[in-house]
RNA sequence: GCGCUCAUAGCUCAGCUGGAUAGAGCAACGGACUUCUAAUCCGUAGGUCGUAGGUUCGAAUCCUCCUGAGCGCGCCA
């Protein structure tokens, strides 16, 4: 479907006016930058531009002169009036026509509610990525929900989206993770076994275990240590995985590949990047360790790639792994972290700065803590001991919905504080039944419409949605794809929920004060469901971008 | 000490590359159900955008200082 795209077509008229104006008075310069946006305020019109305030400086004149000159050119059949007011806006009025096309592009096809901004440009998500030592946790929630719904509005937006987990199945923890889950087996087996202080606690590692204990008897306390701890190893991280896998599916993330980072050594690709940045002079040794020159790209200090006792550290691998995503032919990565590991940053973007792929783009985002709170109080979190909350936990007891829409509520750059009192309310005050509500009320009402044979047509009548109330919704409608590409540009999810909750809001009340059913006026039925379902689409599909389901009855 | 993030209504928070009168939800108070779902709606009240400067036609937004909170500064991951 085409989009009628007013704002384009707004922009030629201004750039071509500037333009004209600069050569008609003999001046240098060019278009300066400027915004075409829809003001908060109706009575400044259904769009404004700033243009004529940043052409002051090329013209040397009064804001007011030079908007009062565009106006005088402009002229399109869209446009019903536009004017120029201080200190030197220009208003746009649109005709009523264009907006009564956009609710029938949104009420018949949901192409109207994606955009091409980002040109299919390869983008992969890569989150979550907890360590495969134990269940996700409700921190990891945040990220997870993060990830999934930025991954969604891309995908929403016109980029080629993959997403991707990367398994950090290599190294020490591993080792850790294998004999943790090889102890608690001895101990099963009667043997006098101490458990280690920094081996892992929860009891995951011992259900595992007992699975273990169940399928072998006795025959891994038979084995030598090394065979048995590796089985223990093997066993724990399929079934740690699996359960991250599982997890990650009852909370509606779509989680396309998990990606091994013991397959980065196991194909030889880390000493091979290593390698590489050795020829370009980026690595050298000193005191028996590999070093990387971060320092060169402004790092704070250079980093041990390889330590002297021949271990790689984890900064290797990752070297390895990005070097990895940019080769399989993705223009961006976008890595989604904790908070905690932004010290991180500057070394990694170092390394692929030195691995030189000029055209690419690496960026992180950094999810902020998340604190769970229950009727005010706070609960305590700690991912030490085993006594962490799991995410699971979380998703049974608010349920998927509540849980996508509360973890995506706010700026990922800020801290916040999850409410699980608020988010099990299955009344008023939860704002993700408000928002379901107002696609189910839409719903309803068609089937009211049908089981009473109440005559209408959609996408007929559209010229009876003439009152300032419904135009405003329609413009809200309108208003979905830009704010659907702010959140893909900014990379903030919470923007989708924002937009919702207004929508929804506008809705409810046009609903509530206007009957959407009238037997005797065909035409009026029409107009005013075709908004509705209009609606009903908006909210669902950006709910589905959060990730959360939108019922047709509640 | 250095670095990253945050500070907006009583509470929780929005506020796109700087734009017109700073918004919403909750809580408080007052109203609306013989009605297409009241899981809804309408109204009232609530602000020195942490402090002090700077940049400009214009600052909650950008820069600097200060105050306060969270996090990070390993041959760990």
């Amino acid at each position: 479907m085409r989009r009628l795209n007013l704002k384009q077509i707004l922009q030629s008229l201004l750039d071509k006016a500037i333009d004209d104006m600069i050569k008609n008075d003999g001046l240098e310069g060019s278009v300066p930058e400027y915004t075409i946006e829809v003001p908060n305020n109706s009575d400044h019109g259904d769009f404004a531009s700033n243009i004529a305030m940043k052409s002051a400086k090329i013209f040397r004149t009064k804001p007011m002169d030079i908007a009062n000159r565009i106006v005088e050119t402009l002229k399109h059949p869209m446009i019903k009036k536009s004017e120029a007011v201080m200190p030197g806006f220009i208003n746009f009025f649109i005709d009523s026509g264009f907006y009564h096309d956009i609710v029938k592009q949104a009420a018949t096809d949901d192409a109207f509610f994606k955009s091409d901004y980002g040109q299919k440009r390869k983008v992969m998500v890569e989150f979550v990525s907890a360590n495969p030592t134990g269940p996700l946790h409700v921190g990891h929630g945040r990220n997870a929900a993060y990830g999934d719904s930025l991954s969604k509005i891309l995908a929403a937006a016109g980029f080629d989206v993959t997403t991707e987990y990367y398994v950090n199945d290599a190294g020490n923890q591993m080792n850790n993770l294998g004999k943790s889950i090889y102890i608690r087996y001895m101990e099963l087996s009667g043997k006098d076994v101490t458990f280690p202080e920094d081996g892992y606690h929860g009891e995951y590692i011992i259900d595992i275990a007992k699975e273990l204990k169940e399928e072998y008897g006795d025959k891994i306390a038979e084995m030598p240590e090394a065979e048995g701890t590796d089985i223990c190893f093997k066993k724990g991280l399929k079934d740690i995985t699996d359960n991250i896998a599982n997890t990650l599916k009852n909370f509606k993330v779509d989680m396309e590949t998990y990606f091994s980072e013991q397959s980065l050594y196991d194909n030889g690709d880390v000493p091979a990047s290593l390698e590489y940045l050795k020829e370009k002079g980026f690595v050298f040794e000193n005191e028996g360790a590999l070093w990387f020159k971060s320092t060169e790209f402004g790092d704070d200090k250079d980093r041990v790639v390889k330590r002297s006792n021949g271990d790689y550290t984890y900064f290797a691998s990752d070297i390895a792994y990005h070097k990895n995503k940019f080769d399989r032919g993705f223009m961006t990565t976008i890595d989604v972290w904790g908070a905690d590991h932004h010290g991180y940053v500057k070394r990694l973007s170092s390394a692929i700065d030195a691995i030189g792929y000029e055209d690419r783009e690496f960026a992180v985002s950094l999810i902020q803590m998340v604190n769970l709170v229950n009727a005010g109080e706070r609960v305590s979190m700690s991912t030490r001991a085993g006594s962490f909350i799991e995410l699971d936990w979380l998703i049974n007891e608010v349920g998927h919905d509540a849980a996508r829409y509360f973890y995506s509520m706010r700026d990922y750059e800020a801290q916040f504080d999850f409410d699980i009192s608020l988010a099990k309310k299955r009344e008023s005050d939860n704002p993700v039944f408000y928002i379901q509500y107002g696609h189910a009320r839409v719903q309803s009402v068609l089937k009211k419409a049908q089981d009473d044979s109440v005559p209408f047509e959609l996408c007929t009548g559209l010229e009876k949605l003439n009152s300032k109330e419904e135009l405003e919704i329609i413009k809200k409608v309108y208003d979905y794809i830009n704010v659907l590409e702010q959140a893909a540009r900014n990379r903030q999810p919470h923007r989708i929920g924002y937009y919702l909750q207004e929508l929804a809001s506008m809705f409810h009340s046009y609903y509530f004060n206007n009957k959407m059913l009238n037997e005797q006026d065909k035409e009026l039925t029409s107009a005013r469901l075709t908004l509705a379902v209009a609606v009903g689409n908006a909210i669902r599909n950006g709910l589905s971008l959060l990730g959360v389901s939108a019922p047709d009855r509640m």
